[in-house]
DNA sequence: CAAAAATATCACCGGGCGGTGACTTTTTCT
DNA sequence: AGAAAAAGTCACCGCCCGGTGATATTTTTG
């Protein structure tokens, strides 16, 4: 790279042995680690310091503080995120509640499953609400609901159902059974380590919102 | 009391002014007010013999630390667990499978909305399991265990329907609501604040399990 | 090259935590 | 009554936390 500006003449850059965005980099890695592995008990300035292998300082230089470190990682979060939520939202114009919902309930599932940081976020968020989880948090769930409300604009809903409530408690169950599946390995004597057990999960999800 | 005791004729006994078995209640009542309020957080020595208003010492002579203590708590919280659980299973033979599982699923809602305690330690299970947690935990949950299957075996299974994961569904839904409802006062856009809210999660909750 | 600015590190502070030993006061036993 | 045991209090330890000022090193600028 820097032998590509010089080649052209430009103001030389010399590989600088201090770098201020790969550090900053290293940081964000460093506590998007931890936040995977130990949620937010370990996310304080001393472990990510100590984990990024630089002083703590920096996290206060670059960021501002904890805050500001946890507003970075949360839009860095939400951008990911909306970019998966795209992958599975373009389906024909929905025909039934069931049609519009299943791919959503499977999609959510898939994405909650396969993402720990977004599992850290929520169920930190639930057990212990802190300024430093709704910062995270929030940016997350802005872009969800965006997402949600824009798919369900585009149908009519059936007489009779209450899509709101419906909607809440399939959400529900998919982040719960993600992050129980995790933290456990089941939910409700349902084992939820193995592929077949999830094909299991999703057949009934969708045996739920089909019959709905 | 003390007068009854003493008109009676027995060895007197003086009104204690100092009672072992007051001070370990007062213990676990305060430790239960913190885990309620403040969930694991504030769920330590220091924070507890405070609220209690008394010496951090009493917690390691009368319940051998931290984990005696939440194993008590942990078996009182599984005993009421038990008691209430009793007051909505016994109906008659249930039909179908929407029929067994619908008074499951509104009465398990109902006991966790009312039941912060039962809230915090499932959310921070989630969130952070650590041996507290999890000694916590045990009870209530092999308690859990034990009475859907005494439901279970109660009835045949339709064909075709994977009851166990339909369960973990509606369970970790119900769940997931509760404790949102209390942390955020809403889930996935749908407000969880009135009855009002509650009764349409009640009415799509039946409609899930019925058309099941 | 030297001065200035950015970058990085170190040492230290106060405070809360879990944990423990030594102590005083009360109750119980003989 | 006096001794032993139980109940309760106090002071202290080491540890890690978040936070900050002073300092050392590198890079950029003039």
């Amino acid at each position: 790279m820097e032998d590509l500006a010089t080649a052209i003449g430009q103001t030389e850059v010399p590989a600088r042995r201090r770098d201020r965005v790969a550090r900053a980099q290293t940081i964000i890695s460093a506590a998007k680690e931890i936040l995977s592995e130990s949620g937010f008990d370990g996310f304080g300035i001393n472990s990510i310091a100590r984990r990024a292998g630089c002083d703590k300082q920096l996290i206060y230089r670059y960021f501002e503080g904890l805050e500001g470190l946890a507003e970075v990682i949360g839009t860095e979060i939400a951008d990911e995120l909306s970019a998966e939520l795209e992958t599975f939202s373009r389906k024909e114009a929905p025909k039934s509640y069931g049609d519009w919902v299943e791919p959503l309930a499977i999609g959510l599932l898939n994405l909650f499953r396969s993402n720990l940081i977004i599992q850290k976020i929520t169920a930190w968020e639930l057990a212990s609400p802190s300024r430093l989880t709704r910062i995270m948090a929030e940016a997350r769930a802005k872009r969800m609901n965006a997402w949600m409300v824009s798919l369900r604009g585009e149908m009519k809903h059936p007489e009779g159902l209450d899509v709101g409530a419906l909607n809440a408690i399939i959400i529900g169950a998919v982040q719960h059974l993600a992050i129980s599946a995790t933290a456990f390995g089941s939910q409700a004597g349902l084992s939820l380590a193995t592929d077949a057990d999830w094909l299991r999960v999703e057949a009934a999800l969708r045996h739920f919102v089909r019959s709905a």
